[in-house]
DNA sequence: TGATTTCTGTACCGTCTCGCACTAAATTGA
DNA sequence: TCAATTTAGTGCGAGACGGTACAGAAATCA
């Protein structure tokens, strides 16, 4: 098992404090989230939050780094339930539906699309993070539909990455689920 | 002509500092932009701003709805080009990958859903304002839909206002313009 | 010509924010 | 048992930030 080390023992989980910085990050974006809140966010004091994290920017770029990965495994765990395109398709976006209206404070849609965007123009780092999640998001669908027989899944996967877009910054500016579930399904039907 | 008021008149041009305004928002968003920032743009003293638009968020609020009301306009304009609707969302969506390549600083997509979505949670005025925004250019697109004779107008307009998200986003994340044009163009293909 | 009105510009203020210095605490190892 | 190592916690400082008070400037009006 493991090995203990010298010196005082880390109170903090790092699993948990990523769980809770992302949290922080996914209600108010990297400009609208001060340290004090990330740190009472992670039961952590400021020095230690460095420690472990770096400054808030690297802080932000891990939290959206590791979103992009979960998206992803999200997106092929939700498509493997559908055995045509259509129907892998709808669960896609059905199952982007109900994630992107949840939150604590209110729907908060799709982290990477809803957040990082505000601070691409100005931040290349966040906008190559950024740009790496969307591109990493697109070949998930895309390739998803490759198996089940899609004749152009590059662009079909793009599409539909696009719907799921559309449906974060909807969710979060208020959208209700039944037009929400409705857009999905006829997204689905046109492109699946 | 307009008559003349008493008092020392005004150095600034209304309109030309909500331009100002304008640009700062859209590059860096609510929270980034500091009101130092937004006073230089606009060539004015923070007193002077304060006077003239209010506080920080009713500034943005205030750029927020006008964007919106030119976009719709833009839609319009765009859209009128086309005689059937695939010509018209072709035109549409095309002209969409121009204006969100433009920016001093870079591609910088739609002020509304690339910076107003980040506020949205916690800031409820934001999110109703951009609910707004959402609403009315989805209608605009719908409502062209309709005079060229689609089927489902409310759900296609919908769906077309998706790609145009995601054409924003994908921007200001640093997509290539041959990229956005060919998802463009597949979209017109597929939805209209 | 002075009063009044409206705007500009400087200074100021309180709070927030980021980041770090330093001490204390909690562990392992010699 | 003490040194060494690693982490937690408090306090600090400089600057940023949002916003306002107030004096001066520039106009109109009586």
């Amino acid at each position: 098992m493991e090995t203990r080390r010298r010196g005082r023992p880390p109170q903090y989980d790092r699993d948990a404090a990523l769980a809770a910085l992302t949290n922080a990050f996914w209600d108010q974006g990297l400009a609208a989230t001060s340290l004090d809140a990330l740190a009472a966010a992670a039961g952590m004091n400021r020095p230690s939050l460095y420690a472990a994290f770096g400054d808030k920017q690297a802080m932000y770029l891990d939290v959206l780094e590791r979103f992009g990965e979960q998206a992803c495994a999200n997106v092929r765990l939700a498509m493997a339930a559908g055995d045509t395109p259509r129907t892998a398709v709808t669960a896609l976006l059905r199952g982007g539906v109900k994630a992107y209206l949840a939150g604590p404070n209110g729907p908060r849609g799709c982290l990477a699309v809803c957040t990082a965007t505000s601070e691409a123009v100005m931040t290349p780092a966040v906008r190559e993070a950024l740009q790496l999640v969307l591109r990493d998001l697109d070949a998930a669908v895309a390739e998803r539909l490759a198996e089940l027989g899609s004749p152009e899944p590059t662009l079909q996967g793009q599409l539909v990455a696009a719907v799921l877009h559309s449906l974060a910054v909807r969710a979060r500016a208020g959208a209700g689920e039944a037009e929400l579930l409705a857009m999905a399904d006829a997204a689905a039907a046109q492109l699946a």
